[in-house]
DNA sequence: GAAGGAGTACCTCTTTTGGGGTATTTGAAA
DNA sequence: TTTCAAATACCCCAAAAGAGGTACTCCTTC
């Protein structure tokens, strides 16, 4: 019987996982928690085979929760689950060691699989990844142009541009010059090769960036 | 027993939602389909005390299916889902005569109260929606400026903007003159009071209209 | 049949963007 | 220790956006 906790902030969603499995199925949930932070002194009580860990969370995030878990030496087999595709958040997640990555709307069947696998210590995919994730994974460097990064700073620009903010507005309100905004701005602009502000932001919210 | 049918394309949460009710809540989920078309078809063939409906499907929406079912004439409570708190949709759903209303990060609580409360023709609402909805239901004059329609032109134009396309490039999209373009965007930014075309379409985007 | 919204189109004007440079400092990684 | 990315700041200039008008034609609704 593989032991599975679940970190996750939606109720409805952990009361259907706990009950969705079948003796048969040689799963169990047995802890649960929304909160990330409480995972260490769970494996400290309890016996996990999985943890099912939710990347977005209000209090500490998926991603913030495997890097607790790595500084306490924690190493269990992880599962990531997500609504969404967002590169930043799925890599982050591979680069601390997640064992898998499944989308919530997976079925039945495909959680089943993959618990089974993580907990052997195999990778799982969810088969429903989006082109962009699939080219990053296939080769980084053909990806690697339209997989740049954004530094803190200009996720900042960007949330302050998506709010009406004009660069002048964005300089008063980050104690910087007008100059540097208008670098930043397009330098974002040159990183996700948009063509306009709008564009940008519509393809930050789409990436879960902002 | 209050016989439930799910309506939603997300396998996990259906399954999850299936086995979540215990014998003493009184509840049971008979009926599966991820297509509000085959609602109907499965209605005449079983005992269906409450529609549980997800907004976001991809082949016949939550507002759609409703409006398939009312053309049938079939009039069975109907508690819609939804993962955001779309207006729009929340509003098209009430318009059609949707008993209730919860999200799906809902407790088991909760939705089990909102099953029973739809079941007995009580409106159910969830308690976390936000104050744009809230104010909403709360005296349509008073959030009427806030909640202006955008027309499906209007609409399209988001769109365009949202792609990357300046004004001269939409007008040539939509064969239009630029100049009714730069109207259409004047008249969407007075609508939504946002300040620039990126904040435009940032509310574009949380509002669920592109 | 009057009223009103949607869609269309045109005018003028100022402000803001976007694209092209270059350059310094700083802190982290190799 | 050197190298490199990030953050900072400045220059110029053309294009686009934004804000203010007005006005005509369809529809639909009252």
């Amino acid at each position: 019987m593989i032991k599975v906790l679940i970190v996750d902030d939606h109720d409805l969603f952990v009361e259907g996982v706990k009950s969705m499995f079948l003796p048969e199925d040689g799963i169990v949930v047995t802890c649960q928690t929304k909160n990330g932070n409480e995972v260490p002194s769970i494996l400290e009580n309890h016996v996990i085979d999985v943890i099912l860990l939710d990347i977005d969370m209000p209090i500490l995030d998926g991603i913030a929760t495997m890097d607790l878990l790595k500084r306490k030496g924690i190493d269990i087999p992880i599962l990531m689950l997500t609504m969404h595709q967002s590169i930043k958040r799925i890599r982050g997640s591979l680069e601390r060691g997640a064992q898998g990555y499944i989308l919530k709307d997976a079925s039945r069947e495909d959680l089943i699989e993959a618990i089974r696998k993580v907990s052997q210590r195999q990778n799982y995919f969810h088969p429903r990844i989006n082109d962009e994730v699939f080219d990053y994974f296939r080769g980084k460097t053909a990806a690697k142009n339209t997989l740049q990064e954004l530094s803190e700073r200009e996720i900042q620009i960007i949330k302050c541009v998506s709010e009406g903010k004009n660069t002048k507005e964005i300089a008063e309100a980050l104690f910087l010059s007008e100059h540097t905004v208008k670098t930043h701005r397009r330098n974002i602009m040159q990183k996700l090769h948009v063509k306009s502000a709008a564009e940008m932001v519509k393809l930050a919210v789409d990436r879960e960036l902002i």
